[in-house]
DNA sequence: CGTTACTCTTAATCTACATTAAGATTTTTT
DNA sequence: AAAAAATCTTAATGTAGATTAAGAGTAACG
């Protein structure tokens, strides 16, 4: 399998010789997804991390009323899973639906243990994208306890511009925690400004 | 200097060898803090990963307002810092505060990154450790947009039952993101159901 | 041991954001 | 190209939680 743009992206954090990159070749998994497909729903154990090539994921929670929350979305360059459920093989409460029609690459829990394993270089590597993941959800925690909705969206669409013109107001809504109705008012204000 | 709680600590992860139990020696320091005694300033850079060994913390951003909001509390086997500012150098928004007299055990940035090359161990182990602290900040995200201040208070009490009779109602208020003023009535409003 | 500093509560008023509903517009699917 | 589905907006009304203020209780410190 061609894995070149994996290998390109961990390029940029290591170097890989030819043995780590013939590994990579052999436990990732390409697949294609259409628009509105779901890589993970609900209810099922999460089975892979997933690399995200070409197109545009959501993470999301359904709570009781039905309601869609937006944890995480995902582009080009990209992971998405859900940890919890990767990694302790529980039931996902989450789901994980295509946005565009994507391209990703998959490895599975056992796979990526072997990784870590036999090359101590991708402990390394996943340990400071962890690292950083969590220094941005720190940033969002302490965002939502205490700035507003309209501080909420100006910083989303400064921290993220690639997915302003690429996913709708009410998934933005959905991720900076209000009704897309109220972000509308939050939009005509600012555009008044 | 006696590490022997951080050996017990790391021994519920994984088995340590006499190596790595005297190097663990030799780049952890003790140190005693009172009450009300800062160990991060906002302004100052985070100099070192803190290991609680006895005693309580809480690391908190200041707002325009000067208002206090509360991220992370930290008590007996919890670990407290900075991260981004640890790891890029950078000045910190966050302060970390001792609420009741503590005693911590700290390494410095260059020692642990020492500690991840020379024993892959520890780069295993924290790895693990981000990813499970990474997994409860995605929970509490989805929290924050998704329930409401009654619901989130119930929440920490019961993920967080041994710190209910240690810190104030103010600190948890700020923690779950509501004003004191609120969280006396849900308290209310709980005890007479 | 007394004093100072916090904590907790109650209540009145205020505001950021939710809900409901409805219509116009755009996008997607067939 | 038509039909169906989703998006975006506006506006009226409702509510969770903030603000302000004030008093009583508790803990901390010199």
């Amino acid at each position: 399998m061609n894995i070149e743009p994996l290998k390109t992206y961990f390029s940029k954090h290591i170097l890989l010789d030819e043995k780590e990159v013939e590994f990579l070749e052999t436990v990732f998994k390409e697949k294609k997804v259409r628009r509105k497909q779901y890589i993970l729903q609900q209810g099922d154990v999460c089975q892979f991390n997933t690399f995200v090539v070409e197109g545009c994921f959501r993470m999301f929670l359904v709570d009781e009323q039905g309601k869609e929350h937006n944890l995480q979305f995902a582009i080009e360059n990209g992971w998405i899973l859900d940890m919890e459920s990767f990694y302790f093989g529980e039931a996902s409460r989450l789901n994980i639906e295509a946005i565009e029609h994507s391209i990703v690459y998959q490895i599975k829990k056992e796979d990526q243990f072997k990784l870590f394993i036999d090359f101590p270089k991708f402990n390394w590597i996943f340990r400071v994208l962890c690292e950083n993941a969590l220094i941005a959800n720190q940033k969002r925690v302490l965002q939502n306890i205490s700035s507003t909705a309209e501080e909420r969206y100006i910083d989303f669409l400064n921290r993220f511009p690639q997915l302003f013109n690429r996913i709708s107001n009410v998934q933005i809504a959905s991720y900076i925690g209000v009704t897309p109705e109220f972000l509308s008012k939050i939009r005509k204000e600012i555009s008044t400004k």
